[in-house]
DNA sequence: ACCATAATTGACCGATTGGTTAATAATAAG
DNA sequence: CTTATTATTAACCAATCGGTCAATTATGGT
C-alpha cells in the first residue's frame, strides 16, 4: 500500500561494494557513491542506513561473491592440493596490471584501513579471514608441506598489496613459482 | 638579519613521518599535524610547502632512517644470506602486536593510499622499493635459493599488513620459519 | 635606537564532508 | 476518488577540509 522501490537493489550492492573496494572507507564520498548507485543520500540513508552501514553491505556482498568463490575452489577436492594454490595464485597473476586487480582486495583493504578504529568491522574481517586461511591449510592438507599456511596466506595477501601497488604480471609469477616449490 | 626558528626541524621531521606514518596522506589532516609538530599551519607552509610536499618529507625522512638501516643490514657481509633474512623477519615479530607495528609500514602505506593519484610519489617509492629488493636479493645470494628475492620480498611486504591487521606474533614466527625454510 | 628581514600566529576563505529533513511523488487499500 | 504509506528528491545543516594572508613578534645589521 505504497510506493514501489525504483533502483534493483543488487546492482546498488554491486555499486556499493565496488566504490568502498576502489576508495576504502574514508576515501569514498557520498559523492562518489551517488554517482555509482544512481541513488540520492537520503534513498540511500532510507534504504540501508548510515555510511558505516553501506560500508557493512559493500564488505558482505563482497565476501558473498569474490571470497566465497575462492573458498569453494580452495575445498574442491577434485583438484589436488597443488593445483589449488596454482589456482589461487592464478588469480593474483590474472589481476595484476588490471585496473580491478589495483583496487586490491577489498577485506585486506578493510582491515588495514578500518580495523584499529571500529571493532565491528573488525572482528567481521578477521572471521573472513580464518575462512580463507582455513581452507588454504584444507587445500595444504595433501601436500608435502602442510605447515605452509602462514606462508601462503602471507604470499597471496601480500601478492594483493603488491598488484595494488603496480606489480607486474612477471612479478606475480616469480612468487607462484617459488610458493609452489614450498609445497611441491 | 632576521627571527629564528624556534622548533626543531629534526623533531618537526619525526612528527610529520609519524603521522603520515599513522594516518595515510588523506587520513592525516592538518589537526593532527599541527598537534603533532607543534606548529601552527602557516609555519609549516612558510618552512616546508603545502601538504603533499610536506608528505614527500615524511617518506624522505623513513627512507633515511628506517629503511636505510634495514638495507644496510641485509648487505651486511660479516653475516651469512639466512642471518640477514633471519633478522629481517626478526624485525616483522618485534613489530607484530605493538602499536607501531600496527601503523605499518609508510612506504607499503604509501604505494597502496597514493600511488594511483600521484605519479611523483609512485616513483619515489618504486625506486626506494627497488632498493629494498635488490638488497634482499643481495642477501641472498649466498643462499641455497638464490631466486627467492620475489617470495621473501612478498613475506615481508605481506607480513608488514598482516601485522597491520592484527596479525599476533606467533604468526610471524610462524611465518618467519617457512621463509627460512625456503632458503636454507 | 632604528630598520629590514624572517618566523609565527590566528583569523578567515571557499569547498567539501557526512548527515538530516521537509516537501513531493507514487502506489495500494478502502 | 480519497487516504495512508512509502520512496524519492533537493535543499539545508554544522563541522571539517586544505590553503592563504595580514598582523604581530623576534632577530641581526647599521
Amino acid at each position: 500500500m505504497a510506493r514501489h522501490r525504483e533502483f534493483d537493489e543488487d546492482k546498488v550492492l554491486d555499486a556499493l561494494r565496488d566504490v568502498f573496494w576502489q576508495y576504502g572507507y574514508d576515501g569514498a564520498s557520498y559523492a562518489q557513491i551517488m554517482a555509482a548507485t544512481g541513488l540520492q543520500k537520503g534513498s540511500l540513508y532510507a534504504a540501508f542506513g548510515d555510511k558505516k552501514a553501506l560500508y557493512h553491505k559493500a564488505i558482505a556482498r563482497y565476501d558473498g561473491d569474490a571470497v566465497s568463490g575462492a573458498v569453494k575452489m580452495l575445498k574442491d577436492d577434485t583438484l589436488s592440493g597443488e593445483q589449488r594454490i596454482s589456482r589461487l595464485m592464478d588469480a593474483l597473476i590474472k589481476d595484476a596490471e588490471t585496473p580491478q586487480g589495483r583496487w586490491g582486495c577489498l577485506l585486506c583493504n578493510a582491515a588495514t584501513d578500518m580495523s584499529p578504529f571500529d571493532s565491528e568491522i573488525e572482528d567481521k574481517v578477521m572471521a573472513i579471514k580464518q575462512r580463507v586461511k582455513s581452507a588454504i591449510k584444507t587445500a595444504l592438507k595433501t601436500t608435502s608441506n602442510p605447515n605452509a599456511t602462514e606462508l601462503v596466506w602471507a604470499a597471496y595477501f601480500g601478492g594483493r598489496i603488491l598488484i595494488k601497488a603496480g606489480a607486474t604480471k612477471a612479478t606475480l609469477r616469480a612468487l607462484k613459482k617459488q610458493v609452489l616449490s614450498v609445497i611441491a
